[in-house]
RNA sequence: GCGAAAUUGGUGAAGUGGUUAACACGGCAGAUUGUGGCUCUGUUAUGCAAGGGUUCGACUCCCUUAUUUCGCC
């Protein structure tokens, strides 16, 4: 289904938008976080969980669900939305950032890429067309197009080589998309570099896409600082009037600084998977319900989170269930961790109405970092 | 009672008369940013049942003791 985007305020002492779109009825507010559920479903969580702790929209992967179970099976289900019972709204990522991490350099050709599935090796190859076409019969509400998703180490020359493959990528996608309920995002590559950014962005634009995301900075052990230049580097040539999406972040830190720097959506895998290997995020730091310390800890994981898992059970409960191999322990983080971020952005979206989000940020960073953070 | 064999970290266990005792599990800790619930990385026996002896040098050879297992009265 598709919506419309409103830009309700533009906080005053940073690029910090506080915007909304209406789905079913429903009015949903950004910036937001969006919890990813690859192989549709939000592992470990079912859709009441996760409405209950304020998710809006959720995340499915192209890639996964083209080779399990199939998108001809999806859209026999009647679509997503109905196949994964979930009524609100979902993105699907075009399968880019999985195809690369699975090919080698020298398989991707203008006319797609080539590589192996994980599941049993087949050799598989992805268009922009392929890719597109999935995403229509997988009814999602946005798709994304499908892009090159280079390492953070490469050349200016490949970089530009690359984005400007990924934009003759983006126009193919766009023609042949063909489902009128969908919206289509364009994805802004060119890696740490000003000129590419820019280069990538204004001819993206150009194309006019229903929305816009920066992609490429989350792959890839480059400093935050990197990453938020990237994002400096981008934002300046998208338009105000449609959503802007960080792909792959991030971090709670993350989550402030990409907002203050103009982003409307996050989405990042580190709540689940975090949780299933018993880290929880807390407002003074992460921490690891392994450590023997929480063995004998019976208090919640925070005295002031609200989410289901603090109201009702203990640090030791939930080192039992992760040491067990229990699936309950990584649901209960799950959920914790998921309502720490989306409890981040109700704060973080309350700090742009008051004009606060610096101080929010500031003591963000004392409280979590106990000062500075790298 | 007699005879034989055995005894190496929390566990299962390699090992040779000669540098810092293999490996696995477990434990302790770390990593994880458009998700392969996979996984990866550190670290974990100053000691080889106890005591004595032989030797330049012993977990390894010898003796005594302890414990365990198996056989025979």
């Amino acid at each position: 289904m598709k919506f419309t985007y409103t830009l309700e305020k533009k906080e005053k002492n940073t690029k910090a938008r506080l915007g909304s779109f209406r789905y079913n009825e429903k009015k949903l507010e950004t910036p937001m976080f969006m919890p990813v559920g690859t192989q549709a479903t939000v592992k470990t969580l079912t859709p009441e969980e996760l409405k209950e702790i304020g998710s809006g929209i959720i995340l499915a992967n192209t890639y996964h669900l083209w080779l399990r179970p199939g998108e001809d099976i999806v859209a026999k289900a009647g679509g997503l939305h109905k196949f994964m019972n979930w009524d609100q709204p979902i993105l699907t990522d075009s399968g880019g950032y999985q195809v690369f991490s699975l090919a080698n350099p020298k398989d991707i050709t203008e006319e797609g890429v080539k590589f192996k599935s994980h599941l049993n090796g087949d050799t598989l190859f992805l268009t922009p067309e392929k890719s597109i076409e999935i995403q229509n019969k997988l009814d999602s509400d946005i798709a994304m197009s499908f892009d090159e998703c280079p390492p953070a180490g490469a050349s200016h020359e490949y970089m530009e080589a690359s984005v400007k493959r990924t934009l003759r990528w983006a126009k193919r996608g766009k023609e042949v998309h063909s489902n009128p309920n969908q919206m289509l995002f364009g994805i802004v590559q060119g890696g740490y570099f000003p000129d590419l950014r820019k280069l990538s962005a204004e001819e993206t634009v150009k194309m006019d896409f229903d929305g816009y995301s920066i992609g490429g900075v989350a792959n890839d052990n480059e400093s935050k600082e990197n990453m938020y230049k990237a994002i400096d580097y981008s934002i300046p040539y998208l338009p105000e009037d449609k959503l802007r999406y960080l792909m792959g972040v991030g971090e709670p830190i993350d989550l402030i600084e990409g907002t203050i720097r103009g982003i409307d959506i996050f989405d990042c895998v580190l709540p689940t998977r975090l949780a299933r290997h018993g880290h929880a995020f807390t407002n003074t730091g992460k921490i690891n319900l392994k450590n023997a310390k929480y063995k004998e800890d019976f208090t919640p994981i925070s005295d002031t989170c609200d989410c289901y898992a603090c109201k009702h059970y203990t640090k030791a409960y939930i080192r039992h269930l992760i040491t067990s191999e229990e699936t309950l322990g990584a649901r209960l983080l799950s959920i914790h961790n998921i309502r720490f971020l989306i409890k981040m952005m109700e704060d973080i979206r309350e700090a742009i109405k008051n004009d606060t989000l610096l101080e929010y940020r500031d003591k963000f960073i004392k409280e979590y970092y106990g000062g500075s953070y790298e």
